[in-house]
DNA sequence: CTTAGGATCGCCT
DNA sequence: GGCGATCCTAAGC
C-alpha cells in the first residue's frame, strides 16, 4: 500500500478538468497567505492551448513533474501564473489557478498590489500571484508542504464551466470552472 | 460600456 | 520577428 494521495480532498493524478472542477472552493494559503479558489482552468497535453502541446521546455518542465506539485510561469513577460501539477508524472496537465476570495492576510495583499478594492486583488491569475508573492521560486514546489497549505472545500458548493479565457486555440473546449455568483471573479460566466 | 496600446520574457517559425 | 493561459491605463461611444 502507497500512502493516500489526496490533497485537500483532491486526488491530483486524476484528470486535470476534474481536478479544475473540484479545486473551486478549496482554501489556499501561501505563507499564511490567501483565500478560497473561486476561479480555475484545465489545461491537458493533448489540447492545443496548453504550454505542454509541444512537449517539455526549460519553462513548462515543472508541468511535466509529479502531480500535486506546482508549474509557476512567466506570461507576457511581466506576470506569474500559478498551476497545479496534474495526472501522473510526466504527462503534462495542470490546472490554472485564475482567481481567489481573498480571507487571509489581507493587509499584505493590499500593499503587494497597491489596491484597497478586496475584489480586485486576487482576481485573475497575475493579480493573485502579486498578492501572494508567487514566483518562479516556487516552481516544482510540494503543494503539501510549507509555503504552500490548502484545505478542503466546504460540500455543496455551485460550480459552474465554461470556455477558457486568454486563448487561441481549442475555445470551445468548457474547461474553465468558477464558483458560481462569486463577486471574486476575474469576469462573469 | 468597449477598444487600444504598452510592458517585456521565453519559445516558436 | 511574432505571439502569448495578463494587467493597467487611457480614450472613445
Amino acid at each position: 500500500m502507497t500512502r493516500s494521495p489526496l490533497l485537500a480532498g483532491i486526488d491530483f493524478r486524476a484528470p486535470s478538468h476534474e481536478v479544475a472542477r473540484q479545486l473551486v472552493g478549496v482554501l489556499l494559503l501561501v505563507d499564511g497567505v490567501g483565500g478560497r479558489i473561486v476561479e480555475t482552468e484545465a489545461y491537458d497535453r493533448d489540447d492545443a492551448a496548453s504550454h505542454s502541446y509541444s512537449g517539455p521546455t526549460e519553462r513548462n518542465g515543472a508541468m511535466f513533474g509529479a502531480p500535486g506539485h506546482a508549474y509557476v510561469y512567466r506570461s507576457y513577460g511581466i506576470h506569474w501564473c500559478l498551476n497545479f501539477v496534474c495526472r501522473e508524472a510526466g504527462h503534462g496537465a495542470g490546472v490554472l489557478i485564475r482567481a481567489l476570495e481573498p480571507l487571509a492576510g489581507l493587509a499584505q495583499m493590499r500593499a503587494r498590489r497597491g489596491l484597497d478594492a478586496e475584489r480586485l486583488l486576487c482576481s485573475g491569475p497575475g493579480k493573485l500571484c502579486q498578492a501572494l508573492a508567487v514566483s518562479r521560486a516556487h516552481n516544482g514546489m510540494a503543494l503539501a508542504l510549507p509555503p504552500f497549505a490548502l484545505a478542503a472545500a466546504a460540500p455543496g458548493a455551485a460550480v459552474v464551466a465554461g470556455p477558457r479565457i486568454g486563448i487561441s486555440k481549442a475555445m470551445a473546449v468548457p474547461w474553465r470552472f468558477g464558483l458560481a455568483g462569486s463577486r471574486f471573479l476575474s469576469r462573469p460566466f
